[in-house]
DNA sequence: CGCGTCGCCTGTGGGC
DNA sequence: TGCCCACAGGCGACGC
């Protein structure tokens, strides 16, 4: 569930509550680090090291730290990122714990474990480890006729093409829904469709509705599996015109928003607004 | 190439 | 009350 809005909040809190400090300790269990050989081998990777900064790629974080190493973190499904006290009791599913110094720790808690957590190496910072992925989909896409041109390459149904981070990096069932809906376009249109005005509103609808969920720090839906870095819920949910509100009443035309299953995932749409 | 489906995983909630 | 199962979905691997 999070997406480039939760990704971004988180990356914002983190600069601002981790950049400078020093790793003094690791301490990795369980599935989250399968891309090292074991625990002991990925804290070696890190201790000593500071963090630098803290950049976003698509729902990817790339935590920049010194000696030219980068900590990258996919949240996938349930995966948290909680900056907390050393010493808090510590919740089930805590994968991994990198601290700081008495003060505090970052934990990485994560249920489901589709998300993940391991270092590179890599000198140069479009890491290979990323290399499949697509421009980012707020700072990497600038203009409406850049979507055009990327959209009319391809031949594929708008809602997964937009989903696809091969193609655009950041989007999840969640926002491309909401996107959509901005857009007036429906899910299942072929991307080499969209005329010039279409793929306007749907380059606009990109770029203000990411821009406002990370103003609103995301969408935390009833489960409220997404928090922030202090464990707080985003606000976003409270803004959503689609997405979860089936049998509503669409904001712009009231007739009730409908569910459907698309690509295996559920798609809420008004079918008289999105054509 | 496009597109649908599955499996990974755990917590939740509806139905019986 | 308790059990089962569908569902939630990011993502990669398949198969057609």
């Amino acid at each position: 569930m999070p997406e480039l809005p939760e990704v971004e909040t988180i990356r914002r809190d983190l600069d601002r509550e981790i950049a400078g400090r020093t790793i003094d300790r690791v301490v990795a269990t369980g599935r989250s680090i399968r891309r090292h050989s074991d625990a002991d081998e990925f804290a070696q990777a890190l201790l000593g090291r500071s963090i630098v900064k803290i950049r976003r790629r698509g729902k990817y974080l790339l935590v920049a730290l010194t000696g030219g190493a980068t900590l990258v973190v996919h949240l996938g499904m349930s995966g948290q990122l909680l900056v907390v006290g050393t010493g808090k009791p510590s919740r089930q599913h805590t994968h991994v714990v990198v601290g700081f110094g008495p003060e505090c720790e970052l934990r990485f808690v994560d249920p489901r474990t589709f998300g993940e957590m391991f270092v590179s190496f890599s000198q140069n910072p479009e890491l290979p480890e990323l290399a499949h992925l697509g421009i980012d989909a707020l700072d990497e896409l600038t203009s409406a006729s850049q979507l055009g041109k990327l959209l009319h390459a391809r031949r594929t149904k708008l809602k997964a093409l937009l989903m696809d981070q091969r193609f655009l990096a950041g989007i999840g069932n969640l926002y491309v829904d909401e996107i959509l809906f901005a857009a007036r376009l429906r899910f299942d249109r072929s991307s080499d469709t969209l005329t010039p005005a279409e793929v306007r509103r749907l380059y606009r609808a990109l770029t203000t509705t990411l821009r406002a969920a990370i103003d609103h720090r995301g969408s935390s839906l009833a489960d409220e599996q997404y928090r922030d870095v202090l464990g707080a819920i985003g606000d976003y949910q409270h803004h959503h015109q689609v997405y979860g509100r089936e049998g509503e009443a669409c904001p712009r035309c009231r007739r009730a928003i409908v569910r459907v299953k698309a690509a295996g995932r559920s798609t809420f749409l008004c079918t008289r607004c999105q054509s």
